[in-house]
DNA sequence: CTCCGTGCAAACTTTTTGCAACGGG
DNA sequence: CCCGTTGCAAAAAGTTTGCACGGAG
């Protein structure tokens, strides 16, 4: 149900590629991220990250992860609480939904089938079009009560 | 496109009802941020509403805004940027979507047709139904880039 | 040798809270 | 009258930034 793990190998290739194209170095912090996200492959607060086995400080965490961001290796996940949340980005590890407990905030993936996503895109962009509105995707998260919370 | 706008009468005929039923005083500065909301017909930062012309404080915006959420008349809708946005709830106003835009950060209003809702809250249950989730509802925005930015 | 990334601490922004005064029911 | 709401100011939480050091290319 949820994304597939990813390759760890493959995944820091891609990642170096995409630093090395906006001539940004791929140092062990940003490293030690990516593996993390990779391994929670969940979309995770600051928080949890620095809990994690981290050596990064608290600026040194949010700093790479803005970089990471601008260069397109992460994304920004807005959940139910008002802690920013980040995971690998939909180019690394495909596109997906969240699943958003509004009893604790968790956030996890998950896919829909492609013939879905491929009516709903058509009717979005039915609905749109009349706006002025420029659409570059759709978020489309289900909110409830994870297991854990219910 | 956007939901259309509410009888004023009406509305604050239900938010009464929805505060009495909770114990709760409909208070100038509660009626206040109820019209303005309706008013402004989109989600709208604590910012944008403490310069408009209300006369109230920083902190009675916060504290009025999470009673009127509390007891189901308003709802917070996330962004792009990081603050917070405040709309009536969909009781009130109906269900809806969001156009985000990505550059400004301005959330707008639209609606997709019923029989999209439909096909789409079932294409869910059957995707979900298996994880333990308990979905309340679906949340589908677009992410792009508003008129005024483009 | 030169930069860029890092750590530390302080600053900033947004939201929350304590307390005394006020006001509608 | 009384209890909840308000305003003001201070505090808290989350995020960002300045600066000097350290490590990688």
């Amino acid at each position: 149900m949820s994304a597939s793990r990813i390759d760890l190998q493959r995944l820091h290739d891609a990642v170096l590629d995409k630093l090395r194209a906006e001539g940004q170095l791929y140092t062990s912090g940003r490293r030690q991220l990516v593996e993390l996200l990779a391994e929670l492959n969940r979309p995770v607060t600051t928080y949890e990250l620095l809990e994690s086995r981290t050596k990064l400080t608290q600026s040194s965490v949010y700093r790479n992860l803005a970089v990471l961001e601008e260069v397109g290796i992460v994304q920004k996940v807005a959940s139910s609480d008002d802690r920013a949340r980040f995971e690998l980005a939909e180019d690394l590890i495909g596109h997906h939904h969240h699943l958003i407990s509004v009893a604790c905030g968790r956030v996890d993936d998950f896919v829909v089938p492609a013939r879905t996503e491929k009516t709903l895109d058509a009717a979005l962009e039915r609905v749109v079009s009349s706006t002025g509105f420029v659409a570059a995707g759709h978020r489309l998260d289900i909110i409830g009560t994870c297991a854990a919370c219910a």
